[in-house]
DNA sequence: CCGGCAAACGAAA
DNA sequence: TTTCGTTTGCCGG
């Protein structure tokens, strides 16, 4: 479903097969936004296939996404996630990475090194960005918060979602220079 | 089935 | 500025 945030702009929801997906681009339209979800729900935009999970986007769990959203983006109030996350099929050493992810705080950033020597392999710091790039959860698995030891490292690949990253940081408190 | 390559990095040459 | 290292998925043979 779209949704309009205040200050932030139209807002494509979709949970699907891959789990969570949301096109948060502040200058979207809802247009823009109505024709992005049309195209998640058909192709998700992770389209490596984990699991044997149905395609059938659920509509419930949309809603509950589109509450904790708003929530977080509009209010700023991080909650804790209601839903259990599926995480079948996806390969060990992603989801090692995404839970040590995931156990960073609110307003605090790590760099991919350091990730990577938590998982007792410093030198894997490119596969640690494998790792979140196939990142199922984005926004609920906090991969905003890791950076690169020089700069801001990448956020899905695609190239204006780097600017989601940035605001996602300033919303949690977190100074990023305008230069990196 | 195998080899080579790329990817949201980073250190060293 | 190039190379190498890690893990995975993808593409060509």
């Amino acid at each position: 479903m779209v949704i309009f945030i205040k200050d932030w702009g139209f807002c494509a929801c979709c949970w699907s097969t891959k789990g969570l997906w949301a096109l948060t681009l502040p200058e979207a339209t809802e247009k823009g936004a109505l024709q992005a979800l049309k195209q998640m729900r058909k192709a998700p935009v992770h389209n490596d296939t984990y699991g044997g999970i149905e395609k059938i986007a659920n509509l419930e769990k949309e809603k509950i996404l589109v509450q904790w959203l708003e929530q977080y983006l509009y209010k700023g109030k991080r909650m804790d996630f209601p839903l259990e996350l599926d995480w079948s099929g996806f390969p060990s050493f992603y989801y090692t990475t995404l839970m040590k992810v995931s156990k960073i705080e609110e307003g605090k950033t790590k760099t991919y090194g350091e990730i990577a020597e938590q998982l007792g392999n410093p030198k894997a710091v490119r596969a640690v960005g494998g790792a979140l790039r196939k990142n199922p959860y984005p926004l609920l698995i906090p991969c905003h918060r890791v950076l690169a030891c020089q700069g801001l490292g990448g956020f899905t690949g695609a190239d204006k979602r780097i600017e989601l990253k940035r605001r996602l940081l300033e919303l949690e408190g977190i100074n990023v220079g305008s230069s990196i």
